[in-house]
DNA sequence: GCTTATCTGCTTGTCTGACAACTTGGCGCA
DNA sequence: TGCGCCAAGTTGTCAGACAAGCAGATAAGC
């Protein structure tokens, strides 16, 4: 893309039209099952031309909100909107999701992920790990940004629970934190004492998962995403159970 | 869907050049960042007419793959192929991604879960569980199939972490494997004590979570998971640290 | 010579019309 | 009653036209 590509561009009718049906399955209108109203009918209800409504209908397939038979219509699709698991970015972000919940989903699944890895690594994941951390070690001394490293660690970690889709889940929750991690790596990241920290958390994961201590993994990892967290100035706050909670 | 919708249809064109295009990025034929071919060369290439490469752009966009500006061009967007969380269906299932990797995604996450769901639980939340607990009873003594409740008792355990992201990945992950848990409360699964034994651990996961015992709760999470892989012939083998892991 | 405005060619966004392929229901016939 | 055919309706694809946006080149003004 542009680099001069910063004003937000109208949403084309495609888009517009599909937000609207989509709206329709989210609010009940359409439930499971149901068949849309036809391309002509939409068209019409909808003031568009008939290629808007098809590419509409595209889009929803695609996030498999409706399935379509050629000759007989377009249903709403079994599990439509739960196909897929997305995190909306910040200022997009769904009501009560904030960067503390990406946090917290991150803090389980890492802590357990760590523990599997631990049980799991070969000679080449530690190899890869240890390379990585001197890499960072090396960005540490020069005071430059590694977020990518730190994300490539993180990857690397889950790519030894020999688990593909484990891996694949944290592939997808680093492109969603990518930008969370910038800070700690900048200069004043370095200035501050974040990435030394960082690193020396690294290294306890590591060598937890080098000794094959699942429970020290778990620990160590859980200690991380925590600390990483207050890095970034996101407290969790735990209630006394038995109180009822105020969801925001 | 109409009953009779058995057989597979034949791909439409737009679903195809939605794929191939796709293939470009993930071999790393286009970066990210890169133009797509115009609209009029993708027509040429492919020998499909304007509306289909449209659509097939049209799916690209809602998956994240591709970003379009008017005038200009399409290209490929920040972060394509990361920006949903997906896993295949069965018969669709990347290599190396089964029902078991599935289960073992669930492991780790749903211990995880279990735990902050203790440490965070309402007495609104625990009066839906046993609510949810007594319905299963009643269908464990009927023989009546209760899938959808063992669903609903999960869902519950991850709104009881206040986390509404943590609640929409169970969602997510509960659509995703939906099939699995029929079989243990079918007729054969009643028959077979399945369903006895699956509701048995759901009540150990109660006792820890209402108890505010964490690591209970997390013990309990985890056990049912592993008995539940179990149920459905998953066999998780861990290999000795250190040595080196085929992957399939 | 430098800056601004205009023009041109190209590209995506939308609309329109036509035909192909599929689906279902109704009707006629054996 | 079952099978075949037909008509009407719906999605899938193609083709053409125009609108809107974009970037680069050129011309005009200072």
């Amino acid at each position: 893309m542009p680099e001069c590509a910063h004003l937000p561009r109208p949403l084309r009718l495609a888009d517009t039209l599909s937000r609207s049906l989509q709206d329709w399955v989210k609010q009940g209108r359409l439930a499971e099952g149901d068949r849309l109203p036809t391309e002509k009918q939409l068209c019409e209800r909808f003031g568009v031309s008939r290629a808007v409504v098809r590419e509409a209908i595209a889009r929803l397939q695609a996030d498999g909100y409706v399935e379509t038979r050629q000759g007989l219509g377009a249903f709403v699709a079994a599990g439509a909107g739960v196909s897929r698991f997305r995190i909306d970015r910040p200022d997009g972000m769904a009501a009560g999701e904030g960067l503390r919940e990406v946090f917290e989903l991150r803090q389980l699944m890492e802590s357990g992920i760590a523990e599997l890895a631990a049980a799991r690594r070969t000679d080449g994941d530690l190899s890869l790990l240890r390379d990585l951390l001197t890499q960072m070690e090396i960005a540490l001394a020069e005071r430059q940004q590694a977020s990518e490293l730190d994300d490539a660690f993180h990857r690397a970690i889950a790519a030894a629970t020999g688990n593909p889709l484990v891996a694949r889940f944290m592939e997808f929750m680093g492109a969603q934190i990518h930008g969370s991690r910038v800070p700690t790596w900048d200069a004043q990241g370095h200035q501050r004492g974040l990435a030394a920290a960082a690193h020396e958390e690294h290294l306890a994961m590591y060598r937890a998962i080098a000794a094959g201590d699942a429970s020290a993994a778990r620990r160590a990892a859980a200690g991380h995403l925590q600390a990483a967290a207050e890095r970034l100035g996101l407290v969790s706050v735990d209630r006394e159970p038995g109180t009822d909670r105020r969801r925001a």
